[in-house]
DNA sequence: ATTATCTATAGATCTATAGATAATGC
DNA sequence: ATTATCTATAGATCTATAGATAATGC
Protein backbone atom coordinates (compact mmCIF):
# COMPACT_ATOMS: atom_id res chain seq x y z
CA UNK A 1 0.00 0.00 0.00
CA UNK A 2 1.12 3.25 -1.01
CA UNK A 3 1.31 6.26 1.69
CA UNK A 4 -1.09 8.66 1.06
CA UNK A 5 0.33 12.15 0.58
CA UNK A 6 -1.33 15.02 1.63
CA UNK A 7 -4.18 16.63 0.42
CA UNK A 8 -6.21 19.18 1.24
CA UNK A 9 -9.87 18.48 0.18
CA UNK A 10 -9.08 14.70 0.75
CA UNK A 11 -8.40 15.88 4.78
CA UNK A 12 -11.67 17.74 5.03
CA UNK A 13 -13.95 14.84 3.29
CA UNK A 14 -12.44 12.63 6.25
CA UNK A 15 -12.56 14.95 8.45
CA UNK A 16 -16.52 15.54 8.12
CA UNK A 17 -17.03 11.48 7.75
CA UNK A 18 -15.50 11.04 10.45
CA UNK A 19 -17.56 12.55 13.06
CA UNK A 20 -20.60 11.12 11.47
CA UNK A 21 -19.36 7.41 11.22
CA UNK A 22 -18.09 7.33 14.47
CA UNK A 23 -20.89 8.77 16.42
CA UNK A 24 -23.33 6.36 14.26
CA UNK A 25 -21.95 3.96 12.45
CA UNK A 26 -21.25 2.87 9.15
CA UNK A 27 -24.62 1.52 7.97
CA UNK A 28 -26.47 4.84 9.50
CA UNK A 29 -24.57 7.01 7.72
CA UNK A 30 -25.16 7.89 3.54
CA UNK A 31 -23.23 9.35 1.29
CA UNK A 32 -25.70 11.88 1.43
CA UNK A 33 -24.98 12.63 4.78
CA UNK A 34 -21.05 13.72 4.13
CA UNK A 35 -21.61 15.21 0.44
CA UNK A 36 -24.22 17.59 3.05
CA UNK A 37 -21.61 18.12 5.70
CA UNK A 38 -19.18 19.03 2.83
CA UNK A 39 -22.00 20.96 0.77
CA UNK A 40 -21.11 19.18 -2.30
CA UNK A 41 -22.92 16.51 -4.54
CA UNK A 42 -22.73 12.38 -2.91
CA UNK A 43 -21.00 11.67 -6.68
CA UNK A 44 -18.02 14.11 -5.59
CA UNK A 45 -16.96 11.87 -3.42
CA UNK A 46 -15.48 9.25 -5.81
CA UNK A 47 -13.28 11.26 -6.85
CA UNK A 48 -11.16 11.07 -3.43
CA UNK A 49 -12.24 7.36 -2.97
CA UNK A 50 -13.29 5.70 -6.22
CA UNK A 51 -14.01 2.84 -3.93
CA UNK A 52 -17.00 4.46 -2.48
CA UNK A 53 -18.63 4.44 0.91
CA UNK A 54 -16.77 1.44 2.42
CA UNK A 55 -13.11 3.02 1.16
CA UNK A 56 -14.09 6.23 2.97
CA UNK A 57 -15.63 4.06 6.60
CA UNK A 58 -12.16 2.13 6.45
CA UNK A 59 -9.93 4.99 5.86
CA UNK A 60 -11.85 7.27 8.46
CA UNK A 61 -11.59 4.39 10.93
CA UNK A 62 -7.55 3.51 10.74
CA UNK A 63 -7.08 7.34 10.83
CA UNK A 64 -9.02 7.71 13.97
CA UNK A 65 -7.46 4.98 16.11
CA UNK A 66 -3.92 6.36 14.76
CA UNK A 67 -4.68 9.59 16.32
CA UNK A 68 -6.10 7.62 19.38
CA UNK A 69 -2.93 6.07 19.87
CA UNK A 70 -0.90 9.14 19.20
CA UNK A 71 -2.94 10.76 21.81
CA UNK A 72 -3.24 8.40 24.78
CA UNK A 73 0.61 8.21 24.59
CA UNK A 74 0.88 11.58 24.83
CA UNK A 75 -1.77 11.45 27.70
CA UNK A 76 0.04 8.85 29.45
CA UNK A 77 3.93 10.84 29.19
CA UNK A 78 1.35 13.80 30.93
CA UNK A 79 0.66 11.65 33.82
CA UNK A 80 4.58 11.64 35.00
CA UNK A 81 5.52 8.71 36.44
CA UNK A 82 1.83 8.72 38.52
CA UNK A 83 -0.10 5.87 37.08
CA UNK A 84 -3.52 7.05 38.59
CA UNK A 85 -3.24 10.75 37.08
CA UNK A 86 -1.86 8.85 33.88
CA UNK A 87 -5.25 7.37 33.78
CA UNK A 88 -6.21 10.79 34.17
CA UNK A 89 -4.59 12.24 31.60
CA UNK A 90 -6.57 9.32 29.10
CA UNK A 91 -9.60 9.75 30.06
CA UNK A 92 -9.32 13.32 29.23
CA UNK A 93 -8.02 12.61 26.05
CA UNK A 94 -10.90 10.15 25.82
CA UNK A 95 -13.38 13.08 26.57
CA UNK A 96 -11.56 15.25 24.29
CA UNK A 97 -12.51 13.37 21.32
CA UNK A 98 -15.82 12.20 19.51
CA UNK A 99 -16.97 9.06 21.12
CA UNK A 100 -16.10 5.94 20.44
CA UNK A 101 -18.56 2.64 20.53
CA UNK A 102 -16.82 -0.19 20.10
CA UNK A 103 -19.57 -1.90 20.39
CA UNK A 104 -21.37 -0.76 17.63
CA UNK A 105 -18.19 -1.21 15.81
CA UNK A 106 -18.12 -4.72 16.40
CA UNK A 107 -22.08 -6.01 16.20
CA UNK A 108 -22.66 -3.20 13.57
CA UNK A 109 -20.01 -1.85 11.65
CA UNK A 110 -17.52 -4.13 10.97
CA UNK A 111 -19.91 -7.37 9.77
CA UNK A 112 -21.17 -4.99 6.90
CA UNK A 113 -17.97 -4.28 5.44
CA UNK A 114 -15.14 -6.91 3.83
CA UNK A 115 -13.86 -9.25 6.34
CA UNK A 116 -9.91 -8.65 5.98
CA UNK A 117 -10.42 -5.01 6.70
CA UNK A 118 -12.74 -5.90 9.14
CA UNK A 119 -10.00 -7.60 10.83
CA UNK A 120 -7.27 -5.11 10.30
CA UNK A 121 -9.40 -2.82 12.21
CA UNK A 122 -10.08 -5.13 15.16
CA UNK A 123 -6.69 -5.44 15.35
CA UNK A 124 -5.31 -1.80 14.99
CA UNK A 125 -8.02 -0.79 17.55
CA UNK A 126 -6.67 -3.76 20.25
CA UNK A 127 -3.08 -2.02 19.51
CA UNK A 128 -3.73 1.44 18.92
CA UNK A 129 -6.83 1.34 22.73
CA UNK A 130 -6.17 -1.54 24.18
CA UNK A 131 -2.17 -2.30 24.44
CA UNK A 132 -1.05 1.53 25.67
CA UNK A 133 -3.39 1.76 28.77
CA UNK A 134 -2.62 -2.20 29.32
CA UNK A 135 1.08 -1.35 29.61
CA UNK A 136 0.28 1.41 31.95
CA UNK A 137 -1.42 -0.78 34.14
CA UNK A 138 1.44 -3.75 33.99
CA UNK A 139 3.84 -1.18 34.73
CA UNK A 140 1.87 0.25 38.38
CA UNK A 141 1.72 -3.21 39.01
CA UNK A 142 5.18 -4.14 38.63
CA UNK A 143 6.60 -1.02 40.72
CA UNK A 144 3.85 -2.30 43.43
CA UNK A 145 1.54 0.65 43.26
CA UNK A 146 -1.07 -1.30 41.94
CA UNK A 147 -2.97 -5.14 42.44
CA UNK A 148 -4.52 -5.67 39.53
CA UNK A 149 -5.74 -8.95 38.31
CA UNK A 150 -6.22 -8.87 35.08
CA UNK A 151 -4.49 -5.54 33.47
CA UNK A 152 -6.13 -6.60 29.70
CA UNK A 153 -9.34 -6.96 31.20
CA UNK A 154 -9.54 -4.00 33.30
CA UNK A 155 -8.22 -2.03 30.38
CA UNK A 156 -10.60 -2.93 28.00
CA UNK A 157 -13.32 -2.33 30.64
CA UNK A 158 -11.79 1.55 31.24
CA UNK A 159 -12.40 2.33 27.73
CA UNK A 160 -15.67 1.39 27.61
CA UNK A 161 -16.11 3.28 31.20
CA UNK A 162 -15.08 6.53 29.91
CA UNK A 163 -16.62 6.34 26.65
CA UNK A 164 -19.84 5.46 28.30
CA UNK A 165 -19.41 9.46 30.74
CA UNK A 166 -19.79 10.97 27.04
CA UNK A 167 -23.55 9.85 26.75
CA UNK A 168 -24.70 10.50 31.04
CA UNK A 169 -27.13 13.37 30.90
CA UNK A 170 -25.70 16.19 29.71
CA UNK A 171 -26.49 19.37 30.82
CA UNK A 172 -22.86 19.34 31.85
CA UNK A 173 -19.93 20.59 29.59
CA UNK A 174 -16.35 19.13 29.49
CA UNK A 175 -15.65 20.84 32.51
CA UNK A 176 -17.95 18.37 34.39
CA UNK A 177 -16.99 15.43 32.67
CA UNK A 178 -13.53 15.42 33.78
CA UNK A 179 -15.01 15.88 37.07
CA UNK A 180 -17.02 12.50 36.73
CA UNK A 181 -13.46 10.83 35.10
CA UNK A 182 -12.12 11.66 38.49
CA UNK A 183 -14.60 10.89 40.40
CA UNK A 184 -14.76 7.59 38.77
CA UNK A 185 -11.10 6.86 38.62
CA UNK A 186 -10.60 7.68 42.51
CA UNK A 187 -13.44 5.99 43.56
CA UNK A 188 -11.61 2.46 41.13
CA UNK A 189 -8.83 2.93 42.94
CA UNK A 190 -9.73 3.59 46.45
CA UNK A 191 -12.47 1.21 45.93
CA UNK A 192 -16.35 1.86 47.09
CA UNK A 193 -16.17 -0.54 50.50
CA UNK A 194 -16.54 1.71 53.22
CA UNK A 195 -13.94 0.67 55.51
CA UNK B 1 -52.96 3.03 24.63
CA UNK B 2 -54.26 -0.15 24.57
CA UNK B 3 -52.72 -2.91 26.43
CA UNK B 4 -51.90 -5.82 23.47
CA UNK B 5 -53.06 -9.16 24.33
CA UNK B 6 -51.16 -12.14 24.22
CA UNK B 7 -50.60 -13.43 20.71
CA UNK B 8 -48.35 -15.70 19.74
CA UNK B 9 -47.04 -15.55 16.04
CA UNK B 10 -46.87 -11.65 16.97
CA UNK B 11 -44.58 -12.62 19.91
CA UNK B 12 -42.47 -14.55 17.57
CA UNK B 13 -41.82 -11.35 15.65
CA UNK B 14 -40.71 -9.48 18.30
CA UNK B 15 -38.63 -12.40 19.39
CA UNK B 16 -37.06 -12.47 16.33
CA UNK B 17 -36.58 -8.61 16.31
CA UNK B 18 -35.77 -8.05 19.36
CA UNK B 19 -31.95 -9.83 19.00
CA UNK B 20 -31.52 -7.98 15.52
CA UNK B 21 -32.78 -4.58 17.07
CA UNK B 22 -30.82 -4.60 20.39
CA UNK B 23 -27.74 -5.77 18.64
CA UNK B 24 -27.38 -3.87 15.29
CA UNK B 25 -29.65 -1.18 15.53
CA UNK B 26 -32.53 0.46 14.16
CA UNK B 27 -31.04 1.61 10.66
CA UNK B 28 -28.36 -1.37 10.14
CA UNK B 29 -31.64 -4.67 10.53
CA UNK B 30 -33.85 -3.85 7.41
CA UNK B 31 -37.31 -5.50 7.26
CA UNK B 32 -35.82 -8.20 5.21
CA UNK B 33 -33.26 -9.52 8.07
CA UNK B 34 -36.93 -9.87 10.15
CA UNK B 35 -38.50 -11.58 7.76
CA UNK B 36 -35.95 -14.06 6.53
CA UNK B 37 -35.60 -14.97 10.69
CA UNK B 38 -38.93 -15.59 10.62
CA UNK B 39 -39.13 -17.34 6.76
CA UNK B 40 -41.68 -15.26 5.95
CA UNK B 41 -42.50 -12.55 3.57
CA UNK B 42 -41.52 -8.69 4.14
CA UNK B 43 -44.99 -7.49 3.68
CA UNK B 44 -46.20 -10.16 5.84
CA UNK B 45 -44.54 -8.13 8.66
CA UNK B 46 -47.23 -5.47 8.20
CA UNK B 47 -50.21 -7.56 8.92
CA UNK B 48 -48.61 -7.68 12.69
CA UNK B 49 -47.62 -4.14 12.55
CA UNK B 50 -49.62 -2.30 10.06
CA UNK B 51 -47.12 1.06 11.07
CA UNK B 52 -44.85 -0.81 9.97
CA UNK B 53 -40.33 -0.96 11.05
CA UNK B 54 -40.43 1.60 13.63
CA UNK B 55 -43.50 0.36 15.24
CA UNK B 56 -41.54 -3.15 15.37
CA UNK B 57 -38.60 -1.66 17.20
CA UNK B 58 -40.30 0.89 19.63
CA UNK B 59 -42.16 -2.41 20.76
CA UNK B 60 -39.33 -4.69 20.78
CA UNK B 61 -37.03 -2.24 22.47
CA UNK B 62 -39.84 -1.03 25.31
CA UNK B 63 -40.60 -5.10 25.95
CA UNK B 64 -36.97 -5.30 26.07
CA UNK B 65 -36.50 -2.86 28.57
CA UNK B 66 -39.57 -3.85 30.22
CA UNK B 67 -37.75 -7.69 30.78
CA UNK B 68 -34.65 -6.22 32.27
CA UNK B 69 -36.24 -4.04 34.75
CA UNK B 70 -38.24 -7.55 36.14
CA UNK B 71 -34.63 -9.47 35.51
CA UNK B 72 -32.84 -6.57 37.45
CA UNK B 73 -34.96 -6.44 40.22
CA UNK B 74 -35.27 -10.44 40.56
CA UNK B 75 -31.43 -10.31 40.41
CA UNK B 76 -31.45 -7.91 43.38
CA UNK B 77 -33.95 -9.94 45.41
CA UNK B 78 -31.26 -12.76 44.47
CA UNK B 79 -28.68 -10.96 46.50
CA UNK B 80 -30.42 -10.98 49.74
CA UNK B 81 -29.22 -8.25 51.75
CA UNK B 82 -25.08 -8.19 50.82
CA UNK B 83 -24.94 -5.09 48.19
CA UNK B 84 -22.34 -7.04 46.32
CA UNK B 85 -23.88 -9.80 45.75
CA UNK B 86 -26.51 -8.30 44.65
CA UNK B 87 -24.01 -6.39 42.03
CA UNK B 88 -22.90 -9.31 40.86
CA UNK B 89 -26.59 -11.00 40.07
CA UNK B 90 -27.24 -7.93 38.34
CA UNK B 91 -24.30 -8.66 36.63
CA UNK B 92 -25.23 -11.94 35.92
CA UNK B 93 -28.40 -11.11 34.64
CA UNK B 94 -27.24 -8.62 32.13
CA UNK B 95 -24.50 -11.61 30.80
CA UNK B 96 -27.34 -13.19 30.00
CA UNK B 97 -29.34 -10.84 28.24
CA UNK B 98 -28.97 -9.33 24.39
CA UNK B 99 -25.97 -7.33 24.85
CA UNK B 100 -27.41 -3.44 24.95
CA UNK B 101 -25.76 -0.99 23.69
CA UNK B 102 -27.05 2.49 25.14
CA UNK B 103 -24.21 4.79 23.28
CA UNK B 104 -25.59 3.58 20.00
CA UNK B 105 -29.43 4.01 20.90
CA UNK B 106 -28.32 7.22 21.76
CA UNK B 107 -26.41 8.35 19.21
CA UNK B 108 -27.67 6.24 15.71
CA UNK B 109 -31.43 4.70 17.28
CA UNK B 110 -33.11 7.39 18.80
CA UNK B 111 -32.91 10.09 16.26
CA UNK B 112 -33.66 7.77 13.63
CA UNK B 113 -37.16 7.75 14.91
CA UNK B 114 -39.94 9.76 16.47
CA UNK B 115 -39.16 12.60 18.71
CA UNK B 116 -41.67 11.74 21.29
CA UNK B 117 -41.07 7.66 20.87
CA UNK B 118 -37.52 8.24 21.59
CA UNK B 119 -38.08 10.47 24.50
CA UNK B 120 -40.45 7.91 25.87
CA UNK B 121 -37.50 5.12 25.01
CA UNK B 122 -34.90 7.43 27.03
CA UNK B 123 -36.79 7.84 30.05
CA UNK B 124 -37.83 4.18 30.39
CA UNK B 125 -34.38 3.06 29.70
CA UNK B 126 -33.36 5.09 32.62
CA UNK B 127 -36.20 3.79 34.95
CA UNK B 128 -35.92 0.18 33.86
CA UNK B 129 -31.83 0.17 34.10
CA UNK B 130 -30.47 3.20 36.05
CA UNK B 131 -33.10 3.54 38.79
CA UNK B 132 -33.14 0.20 40.27
CA UNK B 133 -29.02 -0.02 40.58
CA UNK B 134 -28.91 3.02 42.11
CA UNK B 135 -31.05 2.67 44.29
CA UNK B 136 -29.26 -0.69 45.30
CA UNK B 137 -26.10 1.70 45.77
CA UNK B 138 -27.84 3.83 47.71
CA UNK B 139 -28.90 1.23 49.95
CA UNK B 140 -25.81 0.18 50.54
CA UNK B 141 -24.49 3.67 51.47
CA UNK B 142 -27.56 4.01 54.32
CA UNK B 143 -26.69 1.07 55.78
CA UNK B 144 -23.26 2.23 56.21
CA UNK B 145 -21.69 -0.88 54.11
CA UNK B 146 -20.40 1.44 50.56
CA UNK B 147 -19.07 5.03 50.42
CA UNK B 148 -20.36 5.91 47.11
CA UNK B 149 -19.89 9.90 45.67
CA UNK B 150 -22.68 9.81 42.80
CA UNK B 151 -24.81 6.69 42.90
CA UNK B 152 -26.94 7.63 39.55
CA UNK B 153 -23.09 8.20 38.15
CA UNK B 154 -21.38 4.66 39.41
CA UNK B 155 -24.97 2.86 38.28
CA UNK B 156 -24.81 4.09 35.30
CA UNK B 157 -21.35 3.40 34.11
CA UNK B 158 -21.53 -0.08 36.10
CA UNK B 159 -24.59 -0.78 33.34
CA UNK B 160 -21.88 -0.11 30.16
CA UNK B 161 -18.93 -1.80 32.07
CA UNK B 162 -21.45 -5.03 32.16
CA UNK B 163 -22.15 -4.45 28.93
CA UNK B 164 -18.32 -4.19 27.67
CA UNK B 165 -17.89 -7.46 29.54
CA UNK B 166 -19.75 -8.97 26.25
CA UNK B 167 -17.36 -7.83 23.45
CA UNK B 168 -14.46 -8.64 25.54
CA UNK B 169 -12.06 -10.92 23.04
CA UNK B 170 -14.65 -14.60 23.43
CA UNK B 171 -13.44 -17.86 23.40
CA UNK B 172 -14.59 -17.38 26.71
CA UNK B 173 -18.30 -19.20 27.16
CA UNK B 174 -20.60 -17.90 29.85
CA UNK B 175 -18.84 -19.43 33.07
CA UNK B 176 -15.62 -17.38 32.35
CA UNK B 177 -18.28 -14.19 31.75
CA UNK B 178 -19.51 -14.65 34.99
CA UNK B 179 -15.64 -15.02 36.39
CA UNK B 180 -14.73 -11.75 34.18
CA UNK B 181 -17.90 -9.70 36.24
CA UNK B 182 -16.75 -11.41 39.46
CA UNK B 183 -13.11 -9.87 38.96
CA UNK B 184 -14.16 -6.75 37.92
CA UNK B 185 -16.78 -6.16 40.71
CA UNK B 186 -14.13 -7.26 43.49
CA UNK B 187 -11.86 -4.87 41.71
CA UNK B 188 -13.94 -2.30 42.01
CA UNK B 189 -15.21 -2.71 45.65
CA UNK B 190 -11.92 -3.11 47.42
CA UNK B 191 -9.87 -0.84 44.84
CA UNK B 192 -7.30 -0.94 42.57
CA UNK B 193 -4.27 0.81 44.93
CA UNK B 194 -1.92 -1.23 46.45
CA UNK B 195 -1.49 -1.31 50.08
C1' DA C 1 -65.85 -14.41 9.06
C1' DT C 2 -61.18 -14.27 10.90
C1' DT C 3 -56.37 -14.95 10.79
C1' DA C 4 -52.15 -15.00 8.62
C1' DT C 5 -49.87 -15.36 4.97
C1' DC C 6 -48.71 -14.46 -0.09
C1' DT C 7 -47.77 -11.92 -4.94
C1' DA C 8 -47.14 -7.82 -7.29
C1' DT C 9 -45.84 -3.40 -7.44
C1' DA C 10 -45.25 1.70 -6.43
C1' DG C 11 -42.25 5.14 -5.03
C1' DA C 12 -38.34 6.60 -2.46
C1' DT C 13 -33.66 6.23 -1.49
C1' DC C 14 -29.01 4.63 -2.02
C1' DT C 15 -24.57 3.52 -4.25
C1' DA C 16 -22.04 3.93 -8.15
C1' DT C 17 -20.61 5.23 -13.02
C1' DA C 18 -20.16 8.03 -17.33
C1' DG C 19 -19.12 11.94 -19.05
C1' DA C 20 -19.56 17.29 -19.01
C1' DT C 21 -17.92 21.66 -16.93
C1' DA C 22 -14.90 25.03 -14.91
C1' DA C 23 -10.81 26.74 -12.77
C1' DT C 24 -5.85 26.71 -12.26
C1' DG C 25 -1.11 25.81 -13.66
C1' DC C 26 2.29 24.77 -17.32
C1' DA D 1 -2.94 18.88 -18.58
C1' DT D 2 -4.60 18.45 -13.86
C1' DT D 3 -7.78 18.96 -10.27
C1' DA D 4 -12.17 19.01 -8.45
C1' DT D 5 -16.39 19.54 -9.05
C1' DC D 6 -21.01 18.92 -11.50
C1' DT D 7 -25.37 16.68 -14.10
C1' DA D 8 -27.69 12.73 -15.43
C1' DT D 9 -28.78 8.27 -14.84
C1' DA D 10 -28.57 3.09 -14.06
C1' DG D 11 -29.55 -0.52 -11.10
C1' DA D 12 -30.19 -2.27 -6.57
C1' DT D 13 -32.49 -2.12 -2.35
C1' DC D 14 -35.87 -0.61 0.92
C1' DT D 15 -40.41 0.52 2.94
C1' DA D 16 -45.02 0.31 2.28
C1' DT D 17 -49.69 -0.72 0.12
C1' DA D 18 -53.36 -3.23 -2.49
C1' DG D 19 -55.45 -7.07 -3.10
C1' DA D 20 -55.29 -12.39 -3.70
C1' DT D 21 -54.97 -16.93 -1.40
C1' DA D 22 -55.49 -20.49 1.98
C1' DA D 23 -56.57 -22.43 6.39
C1' DT D 24 -59.40 -22.52 10.51
C1' DG D 25 -63.47 -21.61 13.23
C1' DC D 26 -68.41 -20.35 13.51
Amino acid sequence: MVTQEYNESRERLLDAAETLFVQQGFTTIKLRHIAQALQVKESSLYYHFPNGKEQIYVEVIKRNLRRHHLGIRAAIAQGGDDWVLQLRHVAYWFLSQVPLDIMRMNKSDLPAIDAHSAQAIDDIAYEALNLPIRHLLENAVAKGDALIPDCDLIAGIFIGMVSTIHIIKSEWNEKTKHQMADTLIESWVNGLKHR
